[in-house]
DNA sequence: TGTGCCAAGTTGGCCAGCCAACTTGGCTGC
DNA sequence: GCAGCCAAGTTGGCTGGCCAACTTGGCACA
C-alpha cells in the first residue's frame, strides 16, 4: 500500500491526502475525472471512512476536488501547487519551486515600538522592537524588499543570527519560535528611495506589497512584516469556495 | 439554547459555529482569552464532541481561534470579517460593507474563443464565448474595470440581462447557475487605454489585478474574469495557517 | 530554594455505524 | 417517444467511544 511511504508527518489522513494528491496530479483519475467513492477509498487504504473524509477535506481546501452530496467527487485540476505552508516562509517557498533563495541583511536596529507596532505585536507601552530590512533574491535576482518588525523575545534571537543567513524561520524554529498562522494583506504601493535602490527600479514605480502578521500556535505575534515585490516576479494565488479556501504564491505568472 | 435561532443553514455544526463566532466577536471570551474545552461546549450545546470539533474547524479556518494539542483554544481576534463567500461576488461584498455597488456595461461581444479561453473554460474547439467589459463603482466612485469571459450557456443568459443591472451572479442563480468555487490570482499590471479612460487615471499607472476563474459545484467553469482595481480602493486579505486558510477583501486599507 | 516528575486536563486522531439529502440512471406507464 | 417515478449509489452530517500526544500546574524531593 502506498501509505507505507513516510511522505507525510504521521497522521493517517495526511498520508491518504498526500497519496491521493499524488495520484491526482499524476493524472490517475484524469482531468475532470471522478474519484472513487469514499467507502471504496476507505477499503483501499484500510482506514475508516471518517479518515478518508478528513483527507478529502484537505484536498477540497486546496481546490483539487469538488464535493457535492449525491455524486462522486470530481477532479478540478491535475497541475497545482501542493501545499500552502509555503506562504509562511519565503525560503521554503522558493525551494519548493526549485529556485535558490538568497537574502542580504541591509540593516537591523533596535528601538522603541510605535503605537502601530505595539498594536500589531500586542506589546506593552514602552516595549522595544527589532526592525530588519532585507533584500531577498531568487537565484541571484533581487525580487523583494522585506521590512520586518520583531517583538523583543524573537528579535534578540534574530540579532544573533549571521547577517547572511538565508532563512530566519528555520533557525528560530530551533529556538522554539514557531510560525504557524498568518494574516496577509495584499495591495499596491509606490517604490520609495530604498526600494528603488535595492530592487534597481525607478522611484515611484509600482510594487506588490504583502503585509503579514505571523503568530505562533498560541496566538502570540512573532513578526510583523511588509514585503514589497517587483511586479512580474511573483503573483498570489488563492482558491476559495463556500466551504473553505486555500492560498499559495506563484512565481513568474505566465498569464 | 442559542441554537434555536435559525441563523445558519441547517446543519448543527454551522449553528454551533455561528453561535461561537457571535460570542467571540461580541467579546464573551475576551481577546486572547481561552475557549471552553470541546467537551464542555459539546455538553453546553447538547451535541457530540465531533460536531463541536467540526464547528471549531470552521472558526479556525477563518482565523478566529488557534488550536494546539494539550491546551485550550485561544481567541485570536474579536473583530474580523465573518464570511468569505463575499469574494465570489463584488455586489455582495460591497453591500456587506455598507457601500452601494454600481456597474455600467461598456460592451458585450460574442466571438469565437481563443486557445487560452478554451483552456480556462474547458470548451471544445470552435466554441464561442461572451465577453463583457464593465465599470464597477462603489457609492458612485469608479474603482474597478471587469473583463469577464462567459461560456455560451452562461453568456446567453448574461446577454439577456438589462445593461444597467448591478449584480450578475444573483439573476444567474435564479437560472440555476451557481458560483461556488473560485481560483484567484493577484498581481500588478499597468493600465491600458481603456482602463485609463474608465477609471480616469493615467495610462501606464499601476492597477491591482485579480484574475478569477469561477466554477459551479460540479467543477464546470462558469466565468473567467480579470478585474483591475485602482490602488488604494481595495486590498486583499488572507488568513492562512498550517491547518487551513481563509480569504477576504477589504476596502480602503488604512495601514 | 529550586529542580524534576507526575497526574489531570485538553486537543488530535481514528473507528464503526447510522440516517438524511441528493443525484443519477433505468424502468414503467402513458 | 417521452415523462415521471423509483431504487441504488454517494456524500453530508452526527453519535459515542477510544487512545495518543501534548501542556500545565502542583507536588515531592534533593
Amino acid at each position: 500500500m502506498a501509505l507505507d511511504q513516510d511522505r507525510a508527518t504521521g497522521s493517517l489522513y495526511r498520508k491518504v491526502a498526500a497519496d491521493l494528491r499524488e495520484a491526482i496530479t499524476s493524472g490517475s483519475y484524469g482531468d475532470a475525472g471522478r474519484l472513487p467513492a469514499e467507502g471504496a477509498l476507505a477499503e483501499q487504504y484500510g482506514v475508516s471512512r471518517g479518515t478518508v473524509r478528513q483527507a478529502l477535506a484537505v484536498l477540497r481546501a486546496d481546490g483539487l476536488v469538488t464535493s457535492r452530496r449525491g455524486t462522486r467527487r470530481v477532479v478540478l485540476g491535475t497541475a497545482r501547487v501542493q501545499s500552502f505552508s509555503e506562504l509562511l516562509s519565503f525560503t521554503h517557498w522558493a525551494r519548493s519551486m526549485g529556485e535558490e533563495p538568497g537574502g542580504r541583511l541591509e540593516s537591523l536596529v533596535r528601538r522603541p515600538a510605535d503605537a502601530a507596532e505595539r498594536e500589531q505585536l500586542r506589546l506593552e507601552p514602552g516595549s522595544e522592537v527589532y526592525v530588519t530590512l532585507r533584500l531577498r533574491t531568487l537565484s541571484g535576482t533581487p525580487v523583494m524588499v522585506e521590512r520586518t518588525v520583531y517583538p523583543p523575545r524573537v528579535g534578540e534571537l534574530v540579532a544573533q543570527l549571521p547577517p547572511d543567513v538565508v532563512s530566519h524561520t528555520e533557525p528560530l524554529r530551533e529556538h522554539g519560535i514557531l510560525f504557524t498562522d498568518a494574516d496577509h494583506t495584499i495591495d499596491v504601493v509606490a517604490a520609495n528611495a530604498d526600494d528603488a535602490r535595492l530592487l534597481t527600479c525607478r522611484r515611484g514605480s509600482p510594487l506588490l506589497r504583502e503585509k503579514r502578521r505571523t503568530t505562533d500556535p498560541t496566538g502570540t505575534p512573532v513578526e510583523w512584516s511588509q514585503d514589497r515585490y517587483l511586479p512580474g516576479t511573483v503573483a498570489f494565488s488563492i482558491h476559495n469556495s463556500l466551504a473553505s479556501s486555500a492560498l499559495s504564491r506563484h512565481a513568474r505568472e505566465s498569464d
